[in-house]
DNA sequence: CCTTGATGCAACCAATTGGTTGCTATACGA
DNA sequence: TCGTATAGCAACCAATTGGTTGCATCAAGG
């Protein structure tokens, strides 16, 4: 399902992680270099320069365009044409870094937390161990 | 595979591979996220708090550990607590930023290129429209 | 010594995935 | 009108994946 671009995603991490099934797969990365070096392209085209049938490129845009890396535009001879988009991607770009950071945080918080299990009360008045 | 993580990562888009298939997956999420909230656990500490085997969990852990998110270390009674490590992750934060500035770069350039196919001359000597 | 709890390994199973072939329909050109 | 080329759909297939059960092993504690 494509939502509109222009409306705010309904979940980042939802976006996030259908960026990354998108972008573990080599051949779906294949594509996207593609299309970034020759601009837009229709399946048919796609299947030209990859060495699989041009129904597993049209299965796979269809993943890319699920994940917003793609969209597909119709042509004059209802050839579709899908163009790149890399605004999903830079959305996940910050899911991660976001991540990445709150990770460091935690952990930092936890190594903090253990390394004074019994933070030493200011007054000396610790009645046992 | 577990490269000691005190070498240079020997690529930077395998690296980035592997992080984002670890994260596609909404189990492996979910222990990410434990780690990361209650610091290093055992693959049977994981099962207590998922609703899957600890089979299930370990052979995660694996894949964790082969992308460099988990490092197993060995406790005391030959338990084996796994510890989260972010480094991959904002390694692959790195790939896809570069990835998605790439994108542009060429894509803007495409544009250009295809806006100007005959490139108009400086005098404003327009002679249609 | 025997029980208990934790790890590791292997086999197995079902669902998903990546890919193929085959078919239909449609748009253009000779 | 016929031929060519492209897009879309469905069935099928093999490999991978996420998960399970079962078993052997090892470390402590009674």
């Amino acid at each position: 399902m494509h939502w509109p671009a222009t409306l705010p995603p309904p979940d980042i991490e939802a976006i996030a992680e259908q960026v990354f099934q998108a972008l573990a797969d080599p051949t779906r990365r294949a594509i996207l270099a593609r299309l970034a070096a020759q601009g837009p392209a229709t399946a048919t085209d796609l299947a030209d320069c990859l060495p699989i049938t041009r129904q597993a490129i049209a299965k796979h845009l269809v993943l890319l365009a699920d994940a917003g890396l793609v969209t597909p535009e119709l042509g004059e001879r209802r050839r579709v044409r899908y163009r790149l988009h890399s605004a999903p991607m830079q959305l996940a770009q910050q899911f991660l870094a976001a991540l990445a950071h709150d990770w460091d945080d935690r952990l930092q918080a936890l190594s903090d937390h253990l390394d004074r299990p019994a933070p030493v009360p200011r007054h000396n008045n610790q009645h046992s161990n």
